[in-house]
DNA sequence: GATGAATGAGTATTCATTCAT
DNA sequence: CATGAATGAATACTCATTCAT
């Protein structure tokens, strides 16, 4: 493994731990077993360890939705796979998450920002891809005529909510099956299906 | 108003435009017209300030959920007003409610930290009123029987992520009727009521 | 008791337990029950207060060791009821000895300020007493013909270093019979009477 | 010579001149002409900078006592080399001894502190020295059966206190003879040879 | 006498970043 | 690539002191 991959490492155990702002660079150097120069030689600056780490995370994410969507036979099921991906994915790479859910540079929400740029770019991606779900689901019946925008907003608001409650206050975030009862309160919205299932 | 007051609504300008690391108590201080100084006269720390907002904006928000909740006819109703002033509150508030979505210190999400514990604390009630509803309208038939728990932590997830990303990204929830759009998402998803009104 | 007593009180407690520089005027100011104003009404300013316990403490002490020194017989008499006094005095007001004996402002020692000039008088006229002593023992034939001003300056170092050895550094001082130990020291040292009592 | 030396350098300077509460790191740092921050590089702390510059003065003090005792022909001679020596180095190192005299940090001497600890570290060693001493002469008969540990303990607090009262109070202290005449004083104490040369 | 809000200068310390080696 | 000494600007926080009430 190269130096640069201990920084990152060093970086992303650290920040999810005590959060960005309140991690040192030199502390990273010291874990990763590094002289702290060699941080700036890697990244252009701090920030640019966090934007490489979500960089890095995102596009296996969004690849990987892709492909999903690709292989679901409805507008219904592709949506679900993606709800069921997002946490399986949060869960993995929950150390990931935790530095991307916690204590981020203001200019990161900023789209005058390098970061911010990129970080829309990708949420705009990743709402596109929900949209396409539920439009294509609306075509192929599999999912009720909902409002496309607004619905697409309320999926992608929800994934990204929850998986960051869980990650931040996981005290309250217990139930093992919270999960897949996610699939369940969308299915249950969305889905056109009579739901003979209720008791 | 009091000098402290001026000191909360200049924290509460800047925090939400700049966000709490990025803007320096001495900012602070010139925006509220007052030294340096006073702020640690009337507040622990900075983070004391944060910590203030979040307890007063909290305080009302959870009181005026308990009288909605007291006034709806059914569980669902009460649950679905909740929604509602959700984001009618989080308009209303939305400069609060930004600093609050933004940076936060790493420690107000540890439930070792003062503060953490009183956001702990607060979000304990504000998960018990969704709860409450949701059991209500199990009982009174409003609502399907959904598994308690898990879709009482999946709306208040619901609510946090969507305020928080309509702040933090508002170039990308320019939906008018979004917020209404989140109660009939919800309705349909958990209203035992038969929903004909589909086209 | 006053206010005034009470701030002289806290002030003496809290400075011989954290150090004078460690304590700021608020901790004496709570801990005596009053308002940090108050302390300012009643002393020109914090080192007023350390001048207040230096005056009034070295006061007592220089004026009992005046009766102590008529009240001897013998030169050697004299000097020895100092030191036996000073040790004792030096444990029944260990709390202000320690105070004084700690971290005193820079401008305590030197002659040019306010609060120097005073030690420094209070000093003179401790050295006069000792020296006192000396010059009578030398003449009434108790103490040996040392040199007057050298044996007075080590005899006043010897009670001021041994009292605030102990004070400071209480572990290393648990000999119950140190104090007349000292005594027996200088008795060897300065009495001209042969000591048979030599086993 | 290093920049820590500098550092070091301007530190005893200034901080004998001002005390060490009165002499800020800027001046510090102004004075040994880098920047503010290269402190914090070499010293965890400002304290840091004053126990360096104590372990590294006492460590030579303790050393060159340890040799002089072994050349000494009897306990009494060793003791009195001791006296010598000491004030021959407080003399040499005026300036760092009189740092060290001055206003210390509460915690250096409380022995729950890091700086406190290897204070009284040395401190044990030092009152080891000396009680070796004496107990040799007691033993090769050039010193009186006094005491072990009080006359220990009495030596040991004689030398710091007139070292520490010159230094503070130098105005006082002007005679010549004085560093010699306490040899004088303790070998009339101490010493068991009759003591013809009392005119 | 007594309060405590308000001041404002002071200060240790942090830390991202640079650069000579 | 790699080091780590050096920088210097930034900053939270302290605290003696003042003063209107």
């Amino acid at each position: 493994m190269s130096r640069k991959d201990d920084i990152l490492d060093a970086a992303v155990i650290l920040f999810a731990k005590n959060g960005y702002f309140a991690t040192p660079t030199s502390a990273v150097a010291k874990k990763a077993g590094v002289a702290e120069g060699l941080i700036f030689h890697h990244f252009k600056n701090k920030a640019g360890i966090l934007t490489h780490i979500f960089a890095e995370l995102s596009e296996v994410y969004l690849l990987e939705i892709e492909t999903l969507i690709k292989k679901a036979e409805t507008g219904l099921d592709a949506l679900l796979a993606v709800v069921r991906f997002h946490f399986a994915f949060a869960e993995n790479e929950s150390t990931k998450f935790k530095v991307l859910s916690r204590d981020l540079p203001a200019d990161f929400t900023s789209p005058h920002s390098e970061a911010g740029k990129l970080m829309a770019e990708h949420m705009t991606i990743a709402l596109n891809q929900v949209k396409k779900c539920i439009d294509r689901g609306r075509n192929d019946g599999s999912i009720k005529d909902v409002p496309l925008e607004e619905t697409t907003f309320i999926v992608r608001g929800m994934l990204i909510g929850l998986s960051r409650f869980k990650i931040i206050m996981p005290s309250f975030s217990i139930h093992p099956n919270m999960y897949s009862e996610v699939e369940n309160f969308c299915r249950r919205s969305l889905s056109r299906q009579e739901q003979i299932s209720e008791p």
